[in-house]
DNA sequence: GGCTAATATTTGTATAGTTGTATAGGTCAT
DNA sequence: ATGACCTATACAACTATACAAATATTAGCC
């Protein structure tokens, strides 16, 4: 006599509990188990919900750590002048950036070709994390051209940010040259930083940007949670 | 929904990065906490991976320290005509050794028995380590009879090649009259020079060098990293 | 300079908690 | 009978936290 099957009620309520900012953005829901207690039912139960809204993009969990709301989508410009900074502030979340790697080695032959650099010249290499409100927006990897700017470490160090950190290395402004979008899908490793799937699907963008003069500056590789952003292209005056 | 378990996946990240020589041999890694940071896991799954990598080999751990990528096996042969500098220049690496210690004191029974000289007679013996590549080959222990080369402990000082010194000390030439092969397990000591784990196998060689006209000049017991080195046997013309 | 002691860093180990997956079975409406 | 729904149990994979043990680094002292 079960018109409405229990997962779904469980699901409706919790999602009226996310409509009504009971939980926020980023938050952790209670565990499983005590979802299950709080419901009456077992923790089975509760999974088929939480399976449902995680299907709709409302929540995602993480092994090991609980179930958390999932972030609204972002729209993301792509054009010449695009900093990143500027385009989340615009949308009005705050942005971060969370540095995972920094590194200088050898370029392989797309880095030395993109930056214009003789094979072996060592590059600059920063993995980072985009976040916007907390929620992981965007993983990518900018190569520099390191004999150009030793100094670049370390006010990449200290902030984060590309732009302040070229400005710093007397690069005043910049501008993207050239940008490719294909369409990928997440590895382990992307996924667990994106906090989404593995196999879901992941824009990845590849721009060069240049200096004044026309001189490649860095050579940038992007990855987007698909479901997460929506690109949008402005208009390129070439 | 994890078809490829995480740790695995960044266990092959860093295998890969080691077979670009992105770390080279003796490298030290990035710490647990930054490559857990940089892959976005928890500290123990970036041990897992580690765990699995030292399991095969490729790396080793030191408590304190970091974790290294492991020395490359080694060919070493075994013959009637063995330098250790000729043998690992000749595998395309650069031989080196370390002093430990330099001591004179009264033979032991089975020295004696080995140098042919009287119990009690004074041995001359030189512990030290070799060393390929910087990564650490193999522990030796040599005992000389010192009553017949008294300036050895000065040469040995200067050059800590036992080749050469013995050539200060008017031995042209020697060669191995006897080598006896066993396998250990390394304790502490050892294997903390060795860079390996406490219990695990070592290959011990225990040879007995002769000059020309067949006296005894050096008993030299060695203590091979048993999963850096391959002892090959050369055909032994006796 | 060299030695010692204190401090910080790094790996090793232990414990507990959480989600993911698999298996087995039961209830109920159609 | 069949399939959707739900319970029950167990284990694997991963996270979180804390502390111990070994090492590296630094400061101070002679």
């Amino acid at each position: 006599m079960t018109r409405t099957p229990l997962w779904k009620s469980i699901a409706l309520a919790l999602t009226a509990d996310i409509a009504e900012d009971r939980y926020r953005t980023g938050d952790q829901l209670p565990t499983e188990a005590q979802l299950a207690a709080k419901f009456g039912v077992n923790r089975h139960t509760v999974r088929r919900a939480l399976a449902e809204m995680a299907a709709q993009g409302l929540v995602h969990a993480r092994r090991g750590a609980g179930v958390f709301v999932a972030a609204r989508p972002t729209d993301y410009p792509i054009g010449r002048r695009v900093r990143f900074h500027q385009s989340v502030a615009a949308g009005g979340q705050t942005p971060a950036k969370q540095l995972l790697a920094l590194d200088t080695r050898a370029a392989d032959a797309r880095e030395a070709e993109a930056l214009a650099l003789a094979p072996g010249d060592p590059v600059l290499v920063y993995d980072g994390l985009s976040l916007a409100d907390g929620a992981p927006i965007a993983l990518f990897r900018s190569a520099f051209p390191a004999r150009r700017f030793p100094d670049l470490e370390a006010a990449l160090t200290k902030t984060r940010s590309v732009t302040q950190a070229l400005a710093r290395c007397g690069v005043a402004d910049y501008t993207r040259a050239t940008t490719r979008v294909t369409a990928k899908l997440a590895n382990a490793t992307q996924a667990v930083h994106l906090r989404i799937a593995e196999g879901a699907p992941i824009l990845r963008t590849v721009a060069v940007n240049v200096d004044a003069t026309g001189q490649p500056v860095e050579y940038g590789r992007t990855w987007f949670a698909g479901d997460r952003v929506t690109l949008t292209v402005e208009g390129e005056g070439g």
